[in-house]
DNA sequence: AATAAAAATGCAAACGTTTTCATTTTGGTT
DNA sequence: AACCAAAATGAAAACGTTTGCATTTTTATT
C-alpha cells in the first residue's frame, strides 16, 4: 500500500480561525452557515481571521452532520455531443448560482452503466441527482430511494411516471414536425431515428411521427423507416445510400445531429435541399438555425429545463423532501426554417 | 433557519456490515480499500453482509481522514459548445476507470469567476485540478499551492510554464494552417479569432498564424483581422460583412466553430468554397469532417489531452505529490480536406 | 509439535465540522 | 437600578470512517 497522506501544511481549519478570532470554533461555524447570527462585532473578527488565514471550509465534514454535501449529480448518456450541451451548461450554472456544484458522468446509452454511475455518486453523497430520460433499472432508483435521495428525470415528459419529471412532450414533438411536412404536401416521407431499445426520447418522437402519418390516413412502410446513431458521419452515410436509391420527398430525422448529415450528404450529392429533399429535426441544437438552408426543427427549451432541474432538486432539500411527485411539461417551439418545401398552394 | 436533517432512514454504515458480518468496523474498512488484505473466508462474509445491507461507502467521511475524496475538478470556459466537450467526456471517462468522479464548472471565458469556482471546489476536497489554458489569476494558484492540491494546466502547450502542461502547440496550429494557404497561393487572407485578451490559446494561434504571413515575407492589414465569439451566429454574420465587401481568397478562423460560420455565410451568399474562398479551421471538430466541402483544419487531440490529464492527476495523487512539474506537448494533425483552393500549380 | 515470524484482526483515538444544551451577555422594561 | 426574556456564545458530544498500536491467529520453520 502508498501512503497516501497529503501533509496538511498550510491549511487552516475553523478551530484555528476561532483561535484567532478569539471566539468559539461553534461561534465560526454558526458565522459561515449563516452570518447574521452571530454579532456584529463578532462576525468582523470572525471575517478578519478566515481571510487572514486564508481559511475554506471543508464541505465534506460539514456533510457529515447535517447530511448535506452541496453537490449534486448529473446523468447523461453523453456530454461528447451538441445533444444536452445547453442544458448540461444551464443546469451546472443554475446550482452554482444556489452554492451547489455538479457532479456529471455519462453512461454512453447504457442503462446497466448507469448503476455503476449512480452508485459512485451515492457514494460521494450526493444531494441529488437528474437523470435523462424516464427508462432506469430499478437498481439504481432503489438505491436512491433508500437513501431519500431526490430523483428527478428530465428531459422527456410524461404525465405518469413514477418519479417526477421536467421534460418536454417528445412524442407531441415527432408529430409536429411530420405533421408540418404532411401538411405541405409530402406524402413520401422517410424516418430516420436513434435505437429506441433503450431510449425512450427517441421511442417517443418515432411514435409521435408515425402517428402523424397513420392518422393522416397514410402508412409508413418498412423500408422508409431507418435505425442511426446520433452522429454527423452516420447520418451521412445512411442519407446518402437513401439518397441513391429511392429517393423519398422529405425526411424527419430523431434529432438535429441527424439533420445535419442528412443536409451534408444531400450537399455532397448535389440534392437541392429542399427544393429535392425535405428535412425536419428535433432539438434546434447550435448550428441548426445557420445552416444553409436553415433547419425546420422543434426547439426543445434544453437550458429551461436544466434550470428548472437545478432549482427542483435544490427545492426538495431546502423544504424538506419530498414533494409529491410533479409532472413540469416546458414548451416546445416550432421553429419553421427553410428546409422543407411546400408541394401544396396556401390555402 | 429551516430544519434540514434528512432521516438516515436505511442507509447501514460501517458499522452495521461489521456487526452483521461478525467482525470489527476495521476490518471492514480494510477490507473496502483492499478487500485482500482481509482473509478469504472473513472477505466473503463481509461482502455478503454488505450486499445484503446495501451498504455503499461514504467517500466524504473517508476523506476526512486520508485526505483524498476521489473527486477531481475540471474548468473550462464553456461546456454549452462543441470546443470542449470531446475533451471533457474523454477526461471524466478515463477518471471513471480510476474510480474517481469528476466535478466540472465553467467560467464564461471570465477569468475572475474563475476564483470563485476553484474555491468551491476546494471546499469540496477536490483531490486536483486541470484548468484550461495558462493564463490564471494568481489567486486561485496559490490557494491550490497552498493545500498541495495538483493543479494541471491543459489545451495549450508551454515549454515554460510554471504550473505542468498538457496541450497542444497552438501557436504552431496557427502557423500550420496559414502556411497551408500561403503554400497554396494564397496572399489575401483574412483572420477571424476570438478575443485574445483572456484566452491564451487564441492569442498563440493568432500569433502563430500572423507569423506565418510575415515570415513569408508579407504583411497583414488591419483590415483583415477580425474578433469574433466562439458562436455559429455571429461568425456567420461577421463573415456575410466580409464577404460584401472586399472579397480575400481565403479566411484562417481561429477555431472550427468560427469556420462553421464562415462556410454557412458562404453558402448562402452562393460564395463557392473553395472556388471563390478558402477556409480552414482550428480544432477538427464534430461534424468538420462531414461539412461540404469538408473543412481543412488541424486536429487538436482532444480525447487524448482529456484522458492523459486525467491519468496526471490521478498520479499525482498515487505516486505522491508533487512530480517535478513536466510539459507534455500532444501531436497536431493537419487535416487537409477539401475548403481550400489550390492557386499554385503542383511542382 | 513447538516456536518464531508474519499476517489478520480488534480497539480506540483521531479527522473537521455541526449541534444540543447550558451558560453568558445584551437590551428592553419597570 | 433591578429584572427578565431574548439573543449570542461556549463546551462537548456527535457524524462515519481510517489508522496506529496491541493483540490474536495463521503460516512457516525447525
Amino acid at each position: 500500500m502508498t501512503k497516501r497522506t497529503r501533509s496538511r501544511k498550510g491549511a487552516p481549519g475553523i478551530v484555528e480561525v476561532a483561535a484567532r478570532a478569539g471566539v468559539s470554533p461553534a461561534t465560526v461555524s454558526r458565522f459561515f452557515n449563516d452570518p447574521d447570527v452571530v454579532r456584529p462585532p463578532t462576525k468582523k473578527r470572525i471575517e478578519q481571521a478566515a481571510a487572514e488565514l486564508g481559511y475554506i471550509r471543508d464541505r465534506m465534514a460539514s456533510a457529515m452532520h447535517n447530511r448535506f454535501s452541496g453537490t449534486i449529480g448529473l446523468i447523461v448518456p453523453t456530454i461528447d455531443n451538441a445533444i444536452f450541451a445547453e442544458m448540461v451548461d444551464a443546469f451546472s450554472s443554475q446550482l452554482l448560482t444556489h452554492d451547489r456544484t455538479m457532479l456529471i458522468a455519462a453512461h454512453g446509452y447504457d442503462l446497466q452503466r448507469e448503476v455503476g454511475i449512480v452508485r459512485s455518486l451515492l457514494e460521494r453523497r450526493i444531494d441529488g441527482i437528474a437523470l435523462v430520460g424516464l427508462d432506469h433499472d430499478a437498481v439504481p432508483l432503489n438505491m436512491l430511494a433508500q437513501r431519500d435521495v431526490p430523483v428527478i428525470s428530465i428531459w422527456n415528459f410524461s404525465e405518469t411516471s413514477a418519479i417526477p419529471c421536467i421534460g418536454a412532450d417528445n412524442f407531441e414533438a415527432g408529430r409536429l414536425v411530420t405533421d408540418h411536412l404532411i401538411e405541405r404536401g409530402h406524402s413520401d416521407i422517410c424516418f430516420i431515428f436513434a435505437e429506441t431499445e433503450t431510449n425512450d426520447r427517441a421511442r417517443a418522437r418515432k411514435a409521435g411521427a408515425l402517428h402523424a402519418v397513420t392518422s393522416s390516413g397514410s402508412s409508413v412502410p418498412d423500408h422508409r423507416i431507418f435505425t442511426c446513431p446520433y452522429n454527423i458521419g452516420a447520418a451521412k452515410e445512411l442519407a446518402a445510400q437513401i439518397l441513391e436509391a429511392d429517393r423519398p420527398s422529405a425526411v424527419v430525422c430523431g434529432n438535429d445531429v441527424i439533420s445535419h448529415g442528412v443536409l451534408y450528404a444531400c450537399q455532397k450529392l448535389k440534392v437541392d435541399v429542399p427544393g429535392a429533399l425535405s428535412i425536419v429535426g428535433i432539438g434546434d441544437f447550435r448550428g441548426s438555425a445557420d445552416m444553409e438552408p436553415g433547419l425546420t426543427t422543434v426547439r426543445l427549451p434544453a437550458r429551461q429545463i436544466g434550470a428548472l432541474a437545478a432549482d427542483a432538486l435544490v427545492g426538495m432539500n431546502e423544504t424538506g423532501f419530498p414533494p409529491r411527485p410533479f409532472h413540469l411539461k416546458v414548451e416546445l417551439n416550432f421553429m419553421a426554417r427553410g428546409s422543407v418545401a411546400n408541394f401544396r398552394p396556401r390555402l
